[in-house]
RNA sequence: GACCCCUUCGUCUAGCGGUUAGGACACAUCCCUUUCACGGAUGCGACACGAGUUCAAUUCUCGUAGGGGUCGCCA
């Protein structure tokens, strides 16, 4: 690349952010960040009743949780402002002033139109290659309606010239519209910048991902409890395969391995289940503070309160391998932080189908009261002691001590839960166990 | 209707003239195992079709079919 790199992404405020809009997001930043340019966030909100607060923080929220941070644009200010459409009138008359000069439009109703050249046009395309354009015989192009106000094709253009766009990598619906672009950089005396048109996002049966499928929003992956980590990846090979060793990256791996060259040429359906898949592997690289910090606000929603950021940890990477989605989490773990759990009825039921789990339970009740080492040999002592006294392998007793201790039949490895819950608790919920049965 | 893009297992894909057509997700079976997972092993499963070009086509060309997209005083 000869000058300095400049893409940028340009949505329109509609509400949400669009897990397609984000892909093309992502590719526009991994191409800057990948040759050292800058990444430009513009607003194209020239739809006065879409132009709301809430519609923008839905882009810049979603933008930030993916990390796709921008260089230029709304909060970050940059040489080429304002950022947002609805302030660059005074640009849009001036380049207007342009084609006047040029004897290139023409008032027809109040509106004004662009007179296309109407000769072939070749779009040079960085994924699919030289795409050729028969003159049209399409209609002349309106680019201001008779209230003054611009349409898109025009002040896209006009922006991209202004901003110095290098490179415009968008989404394969605009290809088809491209050639009247490279007519508007002409007629307005300008090289057109590269394009690069990315294939499109299929929902599952096979079409356009819209508003009401699932996934389409990317608040709807943060309210579902993904890690941005896990659908920056998946996004970043729907429509690329970087060559790396593996589907499972980081950010930097993607930033360093990207390559325009790189990118398909046909579209991809979206699959939430391998989606998923990629958050349960990044999941599990999560430790400490940090698992803490994502799990949190799942924790604190389900009434678990975390005051202890070491011991939450601790219940954390204990099942952090058997869940897929951080909101998972309070299912698996809310025992560690209270004494008032629920006994699943599953487990209740295996547990009074045992004839001999009173006998059991109070024997290991002593065993492990009598425990002087609360470590994972001494606790495997005590149970074994057991097995060999009742005459039962200590398989058997491991459920009994599952479902006592946590209420369900499902959790962590048994002795891990026991360490970290501590002797006291321990020795606490058997008796508790052994008394509701001898109760009923 | 016109124009544009695309076409390898169910899905995401590797392949860039000669491969037993490879991998991932999903699925099935088995192993591991106190549960659930993880992990390991195995299996299932694809070059849309038809012509060319070539000694040789998944790979190159053309056509057909199919899918997607665009043709706004939406963005």
């Amino acid at each position: 690349m000869s000058s300095p790199v400049r893409v940028r992404f340009a949505p329109s405020p509609t509400g949400y952010l669009h897990v397609g809009g984000a892909r093309t997001a992502l590719y526009n930043w991994l191409f800057a960040r990948h040759h050292g340019g800058k990444f430009i966030l513009r607003i194209e909100d020239t739809d006065e009743a879409r132009n709301t607060d809430a519609a923008r923080r839905a882009i810049f929220d979603g933008m930030k949780w993916l990390g796709l941070d921008w260089d230029e644009g709304p909060e970050m200010g940059g040489d080429c402002g304002p950022y947002f459409q609805s302030q660059r009138q005074s640009n849009y008359d001036t380049h207007l002033a342009k084609l006047e000069a040029a004897g290139r439009v023409y008032e027809d109703n109040g509106a004004i139109r662009f007179k296309f050249s109407r000769v072939p046009i070749t779009v040079p395309d960085l994924v699919c290659g030289d795409v050729q354009f028969a003159a049209t015989e399409e209609p002349d192009m309106t680019i201001r309606r008779p209230d003054g106000s611009y349409i898109f094709h025009f002040v896209n253009v006009v922006d991209d010239i202004e901003m110095r766009i290098t490179h415009v990598l968008r989404g394969e619906d605009h290809l088809p519209n491209t050639w009247k672009h490279i007519d508007l950089y002409r007629a307005l005396g300008c090289e057109p910048p590269l394009f690069g048109h990315i294939p499109l996002l299929l929902n599952p049966s096979g079409s356009k991902m819209s508003k009401r499928d699932e996934g389409a929003s990317i608040a709807s992956y943060i309210e579902a409890g993904f890690l941005p980590q896990a659908v920056f990846n998946y996004l970043c090979l729907l429509g690329w395969t970087p060559k790396l060793d593996g589907e499972k990256f980081s950010a930097e791996d993607a930033v360093r391995a990207f390559d325009i060259s790189d990118v398909h040429h046909s579209n991809a359906r979206f699959d939430m289940v391998k989606c998923t898949w990629f958050n349960q592997q990044h999941l599990r690289d999560l430790t400490g503070a940090a698992l803490v910090e994502h799990a949190r606000p799942w924790l604190e929603k389900a009434g678990l309160r975390v005051d202890d950021v070491p011991y939450a940890a601790r219940t954390l990477e204990s099942v952090k391998e058997k869940v897929s989605l951080v909101s998972e989490f309070p299912g698996w773990v809310h025992f560690f932080f209270r004494e008032d759990f629920p006994i699943e009825d599953e487990a209740m039921m295996k547990l009074k189908a045992n004839a001999q789990a009173p006998a059991l339970l109070s024997a290991l009740s002593e065993a492990l009261s009598a425990c002087a080492d609360w470590s994972d040999v001494g606790i495997t002592e005590a149970i074994n002691g057991v097995a060999v006294a009742q005459k039962v392998k200590p398989g058997a007793l491991m459920p009994l001590l599952r479902f006592s201790l946590s209420g369900q039949t499902r959790g962590p490895d048994v002795k891990v839960m026991m360490g970290i819950l501590g002797k006291e608790r321990v020795i606490d919920r058997v008796n508790r166990a052994g008394s509701i049965l001898t109760q009923s």
